[in-house]
DNA sequence: GCCAACGTTGGC
DNA sequence: GCCAACGTTGGC
């Protein structure tokens, strides 16, 4: 099983928007960078877990859980003329964008902000910590994982 | 395939 | 709003 961090901007996307989405589970949809694309593709599965991240904002930082509940199926978003999300050059026969499910497992009571994760010399290796890093999706070890979780039990 | 110009991300 | 860093586009 692996780990992951999605980001997501909450003026757009929040944590409390999946916790009120049916069965708190929606889909993960908009991805348009060909590296995370790959990622969704090749490498998140099912029963994967992974951190909901809170970018773009006053206090960004880690504010909850999540489980991958559906693997890679084509974002329909890409397909609908009305979504900003829309993209002409994705094709229905080969669709060029995926997306994938998400249900809430747990919301943080506290957001673990950015800012303390940069303090840990534990996360130093964290791919959300390394200069100019602007995926939307990264991987987490298994370490940084429970450290993390360690963080959010405090 | 190179690379300049432009677009986007996202912390601050 | 600024701007560093990276991604994408498109002419050549």
């Amino acid at each position: 099983m692996n780990y992951w961090l999605f980001k997501s901007e909450p003026s757009t996307y929040s944590i409390d928007d999946l916790a009120n989405a049916a069965n708190n589970t929606d889909h993960w949809d908009g991805i348009r960078n060909y590296t995370v694309r790959n990622m969704i593709r090749n490498q998140i599965k099912k029963n994967d877990q992974g951190f909901f991240y809170h970018s773009s904002c006053s206090k960004p930082g880690i504010i909850g859980i999540v489980k991958v509940t559906k693997e890679s199926y084509p974002d329909h978003t890409a397909f609908d003329p009305s979504s900003k999300y829309f993209d002409e050059k994705s094709d229905l026969d080969s669709p060029r964008w995926f997306m994938f499910d998400v249900k809430l497992i747990k919301k943080f009571p506290a957001i673990i902000p950015l800012e303390l994760l940069r303090k840990e010399n534990s996360l130093n290796g964290m791919q959300l910590l390394k200069k100019g890093n602007r995926l939307s999706i990264t991987s987490v070890s298994a370490i940084q994982w429970e450290h993390i979780i360690s963080l959010a039990e405090q």
